[in-house]
DNA sequence: CCCGTTTCCTGTACACTGTACAATACGCCC
DNA sequence: GGGCGTATTGTACAGTGTACAGGAAACGGG
């Protein structure tokens, strides 16, 4: 199938990891995650689909590259002076850099490691935010956690996959049967419906592709840090310190 | 392949959607939500594969059935009258749900809806909770999503599957990895390595059923609501009202 | 310059997947 | 008892990830 070239073309149009990774990223890209496949790749390099493997060890190492590639320049410039802005800095550029592959979002959200990224510039900045902020031991542990999370929680959802299968028609009974919910029991969702409507999580039918969530985005970051501030301040409330 | 049992069995062993999709939760425990296949949930019933189909339309959406029964009973018994209470209840009755099936947190996370549920109450609850919060209009939505996300970030990525290929070494190897981190370079990870490892996100190598994040659950739920009040009070800084 | 080794890719093969579609048996109602 | 809706058996197909063997080119030491 690979058409002409003999066997291997000139020395750099050969495959690389680089890219091959680069092809897979733009599959996605286009054809969304569950698309994707270790033979469309193969086939947009002209390239049969086991050459893949003596670069790359597994389809799902690939993918574990792929989030790598587009994590990388996540983390803000040095020091953080000031932790506040450290952080509000290194969620809006996560959310920038899903935003430029949206696609990739569930892969980077569910999976235990954002793979080799393992960036310790990122973890040693949130790390010493959080220690300007005055979490220290365990409770330092508990904070960098929240963190993590979320920086991947609210975007991973944001830019989460409509339904494969008939987007159209699925959109559009949905649409219906959220506007229905408007007359039976729930004065609060009635009253708020119009400007819930497929702004808000569960009752939209588009993703972030289509209709960015910003405000709930700011809304969230704010709250995060404002909360984190708070607990470090030392609030009478619960959870401090175990 | 199905064994013996001529064409129906006695009424009430016959195929039924309540019948596959607990066969389906049970594989997907059992093995993981990225080994699940249709066609081992036909084994499973003695069935053809096909048969499945009469009952549900497709793949996709028997996950979203089983998302939906996992996410039964989740919201906390009616009217929020402290707040803060009731979105604590949530959160934590959330993720009592998803420890019961941590396989399934992939699925729950990642995709656009919790299909079928739209579970009214649940979202009639979080209004109402904003409401008395002090929450209105386009705030309320953007509250709503912070909540929301909230919600289901945490604990996707708490309870996120682990590498398929290989599970042990590969811990091993990344437990190597982690661990060398802490001499080049960056002070306040060296310093809290011996707390970190294996027990903050980005830095384990066993998720949540192994080795669950209370601690950072609690901080995590904690700031976010402690972050709202503040917001609904209306502190100066950014992000209010728009 | 030649020859073995390493590198990288071509081919073949296999077990497995989701699902479209036709055929077929069962229970129920007129 | 004939027909009809329901629920399932079967067949089929295109597509997947990946193990494995082989072979062509580049490289490096004699």
């Amino acid at each position: 199938m690979p058409a002409f070239r003999t066997q291997r073309a000139s020395r750099d149009s050969a495959l690389s990891r680089e890219r091959i990774v680069a092809a897979a990223l733009a599959l996605i890209d286009r054809n969304g995650a569950a698309e994707f496949s270790l033979r469309d790749v193969a086939r947009r390099l002209g390239v049969y689909p086991t050459a893949i493997y003596w670069h790359v060890p597994s389809r799902n190492a690939l993918i574990g590259e792929v989030c790598a590639r587009v994590m990388r320049d996540i983390v803000p410039p040095v020091s953080p002076r000031n932790w506040r802005a450290w952080l509000e800095g290194l969620f809006r550029r996560y959310r920038a850099a899903v935003r430029r592959h949206p696609n990739v979002a569930p892969l980077l959200g569910a999976q235990l490691v954002s793979n080799t990224s393992l960036d310790a510039r990122m973890i040693e900045g949130v790390l010493a935010a959080l220690s300007h902020a005055g979490y220290r031991g365990r409770g330092l542990v508990d904070a960098f956690n929240a963190v993590v999370a979320a920086m991947s929680g609210f975007v991973t959802m944001e830019f989460g996959p409509e339904p494969a299968e008939d987007p159209r028609g699925w959109a559009a009974d949905f649409e219906r049967r959220i506007r229905a919910l408007g007359s039976a029991g729930y004065p609060v969702l009635t009253r708020n419906l119009p400007a819930l409507a497929n702004r808000a999580f569960i009752l939209r039918w588009q993703n972030g592709t289509k209709v960015p969530l910003d405000g709930g985005f700011e809304a969230f970051i704010d709250s995060v840090i404002r909360g984190l501030a708070a607990r470090a301040r030392g609030g009478r409330r619960k959870g401090r310190g175990r």
